[in-house]
DNA sequence: CACGATACCTGTAAGC
DNA sequence: TGCTTACAGGTATCGT
């Protein structure tokens, strides 16, 4: 479930086996995840020394020595395997450090991609360039919310899934976030109360920070070998729990599909 | 421009 | 046991 959560749960993971780790072969797959892979990629990384990690929005960033920067995105099911025993058919990108540990990019899918953009240019790059406030950053407050939101008739549900506003959430966090300020995910952006922008901030920040900590909390897991990295389980308050109890008020949680996904609430908590 | 619908691709689970 | 259908964590693009 590549969101935000496990994006930065995945990039931290990377970092014990990658950081300042010389990278010694590369294998390439196939030519291309959503998007072909950048021309020379191999090339690049194999004996590149990576620098640091990072991550902004659910791009995860490994910088290298060679002023470039590989920006990947694990799109809807992709994940990291740590010492894979065996390569399977979605093990489209995989990376030998000095070091002797082994990576592989594993996306059955192929909605990820993968990216070499110069390290100095990354906050122009125009995926990034376009993109809204961390969630977790000062950026991210009521106000700007408030500007950003004004005047849409859209639903608030499918304003926060959209990067240009908030960069960052998913489906899961946005309905959890949603539920926690008490908002109703059907009603227009544009008329979501101040007070109630107010509570879906905070609402936000704290959905994903515990989301981070129960990745965090299972990354110890993802040193055995065949470990993976890109999901952990966490409790949800509404998300894939059609029918069972609001946590809060016992009324069934309901679904429903707003931009062909799915949306979950509780109605009676949500106004 | 804003907004909704559709496409991309594979795996899994549920229904018949 | 098959076969068919619906749906899944995201984003880009195409109509209206």
């Amino acid at each position: 479930m590549p969101e935000l959560p496990e994006v930065e749960t995945t990039v931290r993971g990377l970092a014990r086996y990658l950081d300042g780790a010389r990278i010694a072969r590369v294998q390439q797959r196939r030519a291309d995840l959503r998007r072909p892979f950048p021309d020379g990629l191999v090339q690049v990384l194999t004996g590149a020394t990576v620098s640091g990690l990072g991550r902004r929005a659910k791009y995860g960033l490994v910088h290298l020595d060679r002023g470039q920067t590989m920006v990947f995105h694990l799109g809807m099911s992709g994940r990291w395997r740590i010492e894979p025993e065996d390569l399977g058919a979605h093990d489209h990108l995989v990376l030998e450090t000095d070091a002797g540990h082994r990576l592989s990019l594993c996306d059955p899918r192929r909605f990820g991609s993968v990216d070499l953009v110069d390290s100095a240019e990354l906050e122009t790059w125009p995926r990034f360039a376009a993109m809204g406030p961390e969630p977790l950053g000062e950026a991210l407050t009521a106000a700007h919310l408030k500007s950003a939101l004004a005047g849409r008739s859209a639903a608030i549900k499918l304003m926060l899934l959209d990067q240009r506003i908030v960069a960052g959430l998913g489906n899961i966090y946005v309905c959890e976030g949603l539920f926690r300020a008490g908002i109703d995910p059907r009603k227009a952006a544009g008329r979501v109360s101040a007070a109630a922008l107010a509570r879906l901030v905070p609402a936000i920040r704290e959905v994903l920070g515990e989301a981070i900590e129960a990745g965090g909390s299972t990354l110890r897991d993802y040193a055995q070998p065949d470990g993976q990295l890109g999901y952990f389980s966490k409790q949800f308050d509404v998300y894939d729990r059609t029918g069972q109890p609001c946590s809060a008020c016992g009324a069934p949680v309901q679904r429903l599909v707003q931009g062909g996904r799915s949306t979950w609430f509780c109605a009676r908590c949500q106004k």
